[in-house]
DNA sequence: CCGCATCCTCATGGATACTG
DNA sequence: CAGTATCCATGAGGATGCGG
């Protein structure tokens, strides 16, 4: 457990559970859906294995995480407490606030198509219509309500460089987004992506 | 400045530039109104002096927080940037999420009437009515729209313990809040507290 | 393989003293 | 007042080991 910062203050309190490196990322991963051990690892590059175990013993005893047996034989799982689950609205007014951030594009950083499964409904939900600049092969894109059209310059949203499926998928639900609650979906790396609504 | 999480992902670009230790932290004093590095150092009780002067820096050069000259003389001032600003919203969550931790009331943590001025918008806006329980003098009464009364072991939105006058001041709040947006403000220690509207 | 635990090194945090 | 400088304790990161 970290330590604690000894303030009758709810973020404060707020921190001492999750406020710890890794923690919120942890907690991100399991928004996209319950993980073992090893997805976690996959899912979260560069995270020390020992600090994954630590840091999920910790959320658990927070009673934001619940380890449970999955499938067959003693396969563990991990899975969000519905209080855990409740993370969701300040961690996508943080992904949200971190727009000017990500409109340069990635540098050298790592991307997983299924962090989109958290941030494209953060972006998205609530807004008639919203642009999101996507880079694929060097070329920029700009997906704006039904338009796909290259990149004009204008503020966007957020940039997500993605492979083909996944450019596929966001323009497939920014296609139909407008009024209806979409999410792209994604399974696997190659995987299929369908756009599914009122998640 | 904090080692990256290096990815491409909102989240983890965000905590990237507040997600150290503290920084939020520093963020919810500013937000309360700009200040001075003593008051910082008074209202963040338990930092030490090094990590708040890197803590600032660190903000400064993430366009966070900004210096500036106030007053007389050669005064140094701490302000949010316009963006910086804009993390009202998820520290508003993450206060919000803190409600089952605060429930227990405070153990030995301290306390700053302060930190009041951010928490009650987050956790009373939007709804019609919501119940605060307040300790006072091992007293605990709870606020619930227009009525005062003895803590009825109900679950609370919030439990705060406070002075006389910040009790009189979120009676005062809570009494009008309904359907209007309100604000309890505290000046100084035993300083009057006067509740405003529409802020 | 999966799910961790151990060990080691180095960066960061925390407490205190000190300075322009 | 507004920070620096210093020193020590703790935590992060990386490699590896190990039982099921």
């Amino acid at each position: 457990m970290s330590r604690s910062y000894g303030q009758y203050c709810g973020l404060a309190k707020t921190l001492d559970v999750v406020g710890d490196r890794w923690n919120l990322l942890i907690v991100r991963q399991l928004l996209v859906a319950p993980a073992r051990y090893r997805e976690l690892q996959d899912g979260l590059p560069g995270i020390a294995t020992n600090l994954l175990a630590d840091r999920l013993r910790d959320l658990e005893t927070g009673g934001v995480v619940e380890r449970r047996l999955a499938g067959e034989g003693n396969a563990i799982e991990y899975v969000l407490t519905p209080w855990g689950a409740e993370l969701r609205e300040p961690i996508e007014g943080l992904i949200r606030w971190s727009t000017p951030l990500m409109t340069s594009g990635p540098g050298n950083d790592r991307f997983r198509p299924e962090w989109l499964v958290v941030a494209l409904p953060a972006l998205l939900s609530g807004r008639g219509s919203a642009t999101v600049g996507i880079a694929v092969d060097g070329q920029m894109l700009q997906v704006c309500g039904a338009e796909v059209s290259p990149h004009d310059g204008r503020d966007l949203e957020a940039i997500v460089r993605a492979d083909a499926a996944v450019v596929l998928g966001l323009a497939a639900g920014a296609l139909t987004l407008d009024g209806a609650r979409g999410l792209v979906e994604i399974e696997g790396d190659e995987a299929a992506v369908r756009t599914v609504f009122d998640r």
